[in-house]
Order: C-alpha cells, then structure tokens, then sequence
DNA sequence: AGCTCTTCCTGAAAGC
DNA sequence: TGCTTTCAGGAAGAGC
C-alpha cells in the first residue's frame, strides 16, 4: 500500500516526464472517489504542469494557465492519493489498459496519465493555489523534515498509544501501518506503548528511525505487498528488507523470538516480544500494588 | 482526549 | 469443485 517513500518514487517518477505538459482532454471511469469529477473533467484541459511535489501521503501536480493565458484563471493542484491500491503512470494511448483504470488524462506529448484503483480507496480533487496552505495546515509534520524538539514536543505530552500516533496524519503526514511497525520495531518501542510515557532516548531513537526507515525504503523504491506500482509500472524492493511486517510468526531477525501480531488503534501491528516489551497495562500495575500493600 | 465501531471497495484466501 | 464468508486497510465520521 502506498505510503510516504511509495508515493515519493511515483513523485520523483512523474517529475522526469509531466513537467512542461499541457492536459488536454480527461476522461473518466467510475468517479465516486473524486470530490467533484465534473469540475475535474471541465477544468483540467488547457492547464500546463510547472511541477509535481509529495504532501505526506498526497501527490500534488501544480498547475497553470496555459500559452494563451485566460484572463484571471487561477493556478491550481491536481491533488491525488492513492489510498490502499492507487497506481498513477504514464502510458502511450495504445498500451494496454489495466482492469479498474477510471482516469485518463491526455497530455500534448501523445502519453496519457493514467490512474488505476482497484478499491477505490483514493482520492482525487482539484485545489486552488489559495486554498493549499489550508490543505496543508491540516496535514502534520513532515517525517524527514521534523527536529528531534518538534517530535518530541508531538509524541511526548501525548496519552494515546505510539502506534496511533504515528499513523495519525494530522500529527505526522506520510507514515502508513508497514513503515510505522518497521520504525517501532528498530527503536524497539511496543505499538502499544503511551506515546507519553516514552523516556527522552526513546523518543529520540524513534525519531531517527522513522527518518532510517523511510529514507532506506526510498533508496529501495518504496514496498511492494499487493498492488503498488511506481510511474513506470515497476515494484519496489523495500518489502524484501521488511524486519516484522508481515512475518508473523517468523523468526526475529535479532533475537529469533517468532514475530507477534496484534490489534493496536484498529490495525494489524508486528512486533518482537523481546525486542519491543509489552507496556505494563493499568489493570496489572494496579494488582502488583495491590499485592505490594 | 482518545478509544472502538462502521463505512467505503475488491480480490485473495479460508471455510464448508 | 464451487459456493459463501472473512479479512485487509487509509481516512473520516459517529458515539461513548
């Protein structure tokens, strides 16, 4: 599923090809996971890409007036997100079209962007130029980017549990259930922990981990599980370096205790027992003092 | 504030 | 074999 270094490959990806390209024409398949698919299809043709960056999770491909610049037309962002299963890539117009393909975006160089979701988890929508520091401010920090102090001050006065916070995209924009368990896994803090009963080495040893984890798994262009894809259609490598997602019940890399799955914020979470001990839960530590007195 | 549950959707895998 | 059920999960919203 695409997360942070997922969706940067594909940015990085569609950089090399999309800048300089003027829409022409969109068509559209099954619209339902599009905020406003006519605005989308009425809008876009005419408009030239300046740019494409990564807001966490989302793609944004900036975009201008065309050559023969309407009067008081706006910039704007092309914003996607791919959700569990999203692919966008740069076909010609004759290559073979994948199943649950629902845009095409034709460009002046006879190649088309293509989005394709078998779930529909995604998302896309159009944002005007005034309306994207808005759009931002609702994200969180961005994972490379954050200071050791800002992290600290996010995850630190915090009583819900680690692994909750790391997937809350309002605290930090990017991170997704693979990349928050491998982080945990290498700063050895239980999903399950209180973000604010950390210790300061903790917090800091996580806050270098997550930067490790999402840094190597970029140089690996991204993990492939089910369906992602970069720009080019190619997977990435960086499931193959997986330490605990998705093997559970295999051995720990470091200690051989056989991996644990448990539930924690809703998801799936991969954990070592012995690497990441398991907090002392109020129930328990309120019967140890019971037995002390 | 933070937790759980539900919804969206499809395909793979498990169960019968 | 072939059907039905279960599960996975990013994000948002409801309700506690």
């Amino acid at each position: 599923m695409p997360e942070l270094p997922e969706v940067e490959t594909v940015v990085r990806g569609l950089r090399a090809s999309l800048p300089g390209r003027t829409f022409l024409d969109v068509r559209l398949g099954k619209t339902d996971f599009i905020d406003d698919p006519i605005a989308l299809a009425e809008r876009l043709p005419g408009y030239r890409v300046t740019g494409v960056t990564r807001l966490g999770k989302f793609i944004c491909i900036g975009l201008t007036p065309g050559a023969p610049a309407a009067p008081c037309v706006d910039s704007l962002y092309l914003v996607i997100h791919l959700g569990m299963t999203g692919q966008l890539t740069v076909r010609h117009p004759g290559d073979q079209v994948a199943p649950h393909t629902h845009c095409f975006f034709a460009l002046d160089n006879d190649c088309e962007l293509r989005y394709t979701d078998i779930r529909r988890f995604g998302r896309i929508l159009i944002v005007p130029q005034s309306g994207i520091a808005v759009f931002q401010d609702r994200l969180g920090a961005e994972p490379l980017e954050i200071t050791l102090e800002e992290f600290c001050a996010r995850f630190g006065s915090r009583r819900a549990r680690v692994k909750a916070l790391l997937l809350d995209q309002s605290v930090l924009r990017g991170v997704g259930n693979i990349y928050a368990d491998e982080s945990l896994f290498r700063a050895r803090i239980h999903p399950a922990r209180i973000a604010a009963s950390l210790e300061q080495p903790q917090l800091a040893a996580l806050h270098r981990a997550v930067r490790e984890v999402l840094t190597a798994a970029i140089r690996l262009r991204g993990s492939s599980i089910s369906d992602y894809v970069d720009s080019d259609g190619n997977r990435g490598e960086f499931q193959l370096r997986h330490r605990v997602y998705q093997r559970e019940a295999k051995p720990c890399v470091r200690c051989k205790e056989k991996i644990r799955r448990v539930i924690v914020a809703g998801r799936s979470s991969h954990f070592c027992p012995r690497c990441q001990p398991a907090p002392r839960s109020g129930k328990a530590r309120s019967k140890s003092m019971q037995k002390v007195r």
